[in-house]
DNA sequence: GACCTGCTGCGGGTTG
């Protein structure tokens, strides 16, 4: 244990105490770094691997100290679960040093913040949303908050680099510096990631090579996997085998069951709660997404953790993230996932103790999630994630943080703005001219103003609207949702804008109800229990796949490689899709083109923005193509494809064009999108929806094969 | 063709 002699008496006390034998890899590597350099650091491994621990252990004792008297560590979560799980944890583990622990996020109450604001030590653990709150609304306590900061430590940070949530954590972190007497080091803990340039730079833009990447050194656990189909027609229910085969599995197992939609895991929670109905266990399988009441969701969490019978939570990715439900024995994965990295993370979420191994039971209803399934399997098997590549171009992140600096200031005054944004991580590079346009649109919509002789900036009229709303604090979008309530109960949420009618009866939170009354006023429904329903659509978006996750699936199709964790229904349908691809000779660096009677289809096989891009260009020569299931292009038989594609890769093409034919519907949307001017939106859905150069390039990487009738 | 995340201050009412 030479990592022990690094730490405190108090916390190897504490060690002694919790009787551990020795630190995990990922543990023994990180507490020198932290303890003997200034540098920052990335904790990098698996759930369950001892990420908190690995970083808490050495900054309590760094602090254990000089955090009696001021605040000296900030704990950011994604997620107010999360907060309240590692508060416990942390807790424990500074049992003997006499340090204070802060909650904070909006279920906190006011007291409690009162009294930490009063007088700031030792842990603040806090929400995004929540530091922003405290820019706007605590204006006055920033410098006795944030004065003696030494370490800022991020959980889940892979959450915070592709979207605007983390634009806009990178862009608190910056304006937090002006109030820390010196730069807190940032400890950012990660499940495994790829491209760690990325990271360095999000966390240090002054000087990324600075920051320590740590990984645990080559232990994997042993993972078992097997995948079954079961052949289901469009728009039917799943057959039923495919539950039973389910129940079976689960039965003797604590599991997750991991769905792709609200609506499939709540029929899938009826119908296992059926079957398990049939063996006299009565509610063994609980349902567990966003629109289940948080009420209802806690208490799954809690039987999951204490439970001494095996039991089974259907969940969609609302239990990816480090959410404690205890141990499982098992993740079943229903249809294949969208990214190599939620199914990895999905994985690592079973293996009930160190010895025993990830067990997996994949499920696939059609050949193209059968095939998906597959190649995003054999690439975790690979090793390969998605690599972070950050939010492309935030401009809307700019609009809400110029109206919370201005707020901050209370008054600024133009080229103090100016600099602070140049001196922010994440405005730093934007162009100064469009930093003015912006300005410029805010100030002519009243959304800023300017005071007469001092010209310092405010808040304007319209600016307070938007500020003053609670809807500020988050920058991502939700939808409108109606409150489901029985008998002053609340059961969950249904989204506004699909159709339900009073007197329909649906499923919701595992349970069958009807509709008695629909309050548009209140956005609330009505409900009573039923029986016979089915569950509600939800809306949803479709999200973005990596080129690398079709280019595998290509391959798969190419190749002879026999999987052996298929069932016999599994290859036989695999072989199947191979005939066409075996009889032909195809090779993964040709793509086919399939004419058939009417119409042709292109299996593109590349990634959703390389698709996007293409539809569009295809458009602005004028030829009218469908983007269908698995990003294919179908398109009347009468173009010559292999001409247009070639036309397509000689034109020297303006985003302009691509641009002009965009309609105002299918433009780039966000939360604050609508306050920006055209231009910046133009921009913005360029650099998010658009990507030229790769698209030229994908046309150029492949051969392009046309096939017959 | 989907999923997830977050929130102030204040006024008015209710509950222990």
């Amino acid at each position: 244990m030479s990592s022990f002699s690094l730490l405190s008496p108090n916390i190897q006390k504490k060690i002694w105490e919790m009787r551990w034998e020795r630190f995990t890899p990922i543990q023994d590597n990180a507490i020198p770094i932290i303890s003997n350099t200034t540098k920052d650091v990335v904790i990098s491994s698996g759930t369950a691997s001892g990420k908190t621990e690995a970083a808490f252990l050495p900054i309590l004792s760094a602090i254990e100290e000089s955090g009696q008297k001021a605040l000296k560590v900030i704990y950011i979560s994604p997620l107010k679960a999360l907060i309240n799980n590692q508060f416990e944890r942390i807790e424990k583990l500074s049992s003997y040093c006499h340090l204070a622990i802060h909650k904070w996020h909006g279920d906190v109450g006011q007291n409690k913040k009162k009294k930490f604001i009063e007088n700031p030590t030792g842990i603040l653990q806090i929400t995004p949303e929540s530091i922003e709150s405290l820019f706007i609304n605590r204006t006055t306590y920033l410098s006795k908050i944030f004065g003696e900061v030494e370490f800022i430590v991020i959980d889940e940070i892979h959450a915070f680099l592709d979207n605007e949530r983390g634009v806009q954590l990178r862009s608190l972190l910056s304006r937090m510096q002006p109030y820390c007497h010196k730069r807190p080091r940032i400890i950012g803990l990660s499940a495994t990631i790829d491209n760690f340039d990325f990271v360095k730079q999000w966390i240090c833009p002054d000087d990324p090579e600075q920051v320590e990447i740590i990984q645990a050194n080559g232990y994997e656990k042993e993972t078992r996997y097997y995948l079954m189909h079961f052949d289901t027609e469009k728009n039917a229910q799943l057959p039923l085998e495919l539950y039973e085969d389910m129940r079976d599995l689960t039965k003797e197992n604590s599991s997750i069951i991991f769905c792709n939609s609200r609506s499939l895991v709540e029929e899938a929670t009826v119908m296992l709660n059926r079957l398990a109905e049939k063996d006299g266990l009565g509610e063994t399988y609980y349902p567990h997404h966003s629109s289940i009441d948080k009420k209802e969701r806690e208490y799954v969490e809690k039987m999951m953790q204490e439970t001494t019978v095996p039991k089974g939570v259907v969940a969609t990715s609302s239990l990816e993230l480090g959410i404690d439900i205890g141990n499982v024995d098992l993740v079943v994965q229903l249809d294949s996932t969208y990214s190599v990295s939620s199914l990895k993370q999905r994985l690592g979420r079973s293996g009930r103790s160190t010895g025993s191994p990830h067990m997996l039971q994949l499920y696939s209803t059609t050949a193209p999630s059968l095939l998906s399934s597959l190649a995003v399997m054999e690439l975790v098997l690979e090793g390969w994630v998605e690599p972070a590549k950050g939010y492309a171009l935030p401009y809307d992140i700019l609009f809400h943080q110029v109206l919370s600096l201005l707020q901050e200031y209370n008054g600024i005054k133009r080229e103090e703005l100016l600099e602070l944004l140049g001196e922010n991580a994440v405005f730093r590079k934007l162009p100064k001219e469009k930093m003015e346009l912006l300005l410029a649109h805010m100030h002519e919509a009243d959304m800023i103003e300017r005071i007469q002789g001092s010209g310092e900036y405010i808040v304007g009229i319209e600016g307070e609207r938007v500020l003053r709303s609670k809807e500020f604090y988050a920058v991502f979008m939700t939808p409108e949702e109606y409150e489901v309530v029985s008998s002053n109960r609340k059961i969950g949420t249904l989204h506004k804008g699909i159709d339900i009618s009073e007197g329909d009866h649906i499923i919701l939170a595992g349970r069958l109800w009807r509709i008695l009354q629909i309050d548009n006023k209140r956005n609330k429904v009505y409900v009573e229990k039923t029986v016979g329903a089915k569950p509600p659509r939800f809306l949803g978006e479709g999200g973005e796949i990596h080129p690398r996750i079709r280019e595998k699936m290509m391959e798969i199709l190419c190749s002879d490689e026999e999987f052996p964790y298929l069932d016999g229904k599994a290859q036989e349908i695999l072989e199947d899709m191979r005939t066409i691809y075996r009889i032909k000779h195809i090779q993964p660096k040709q793509r086919i083109i399939k004419k058939q009677r009417e119409d042709q289809v292109f299996y593109t096989f590349t990634g959703t923005i390389i698709v996007g891009t293409l539809w569009r260009m295809l458009q602005v020569l004028g030829v009218k193509a469908k983007i269908g299931n698995l990003d294919t292009l179908t398109l009347p038989s009468e173009y010559n494809l292999l001409q247009v594609l070639k036309t397509i890769q000689e034109k020297d093409w303006d985003v302009q064009e691509l641009l002009a034919a965009t309609p105002a519907e299918q433009m780039f949307f966000s939360k604050f999108s609508p306050y920006l001017p055209q231009e910046l939106i133009a921009d913005m859905h360029i650099a998010h929806q658009l990507d030229i150069e790769e698209t030229i390039r994908y046309l150029k990487r492949y051969e392009f094969v046309v096939l017959g009738e």
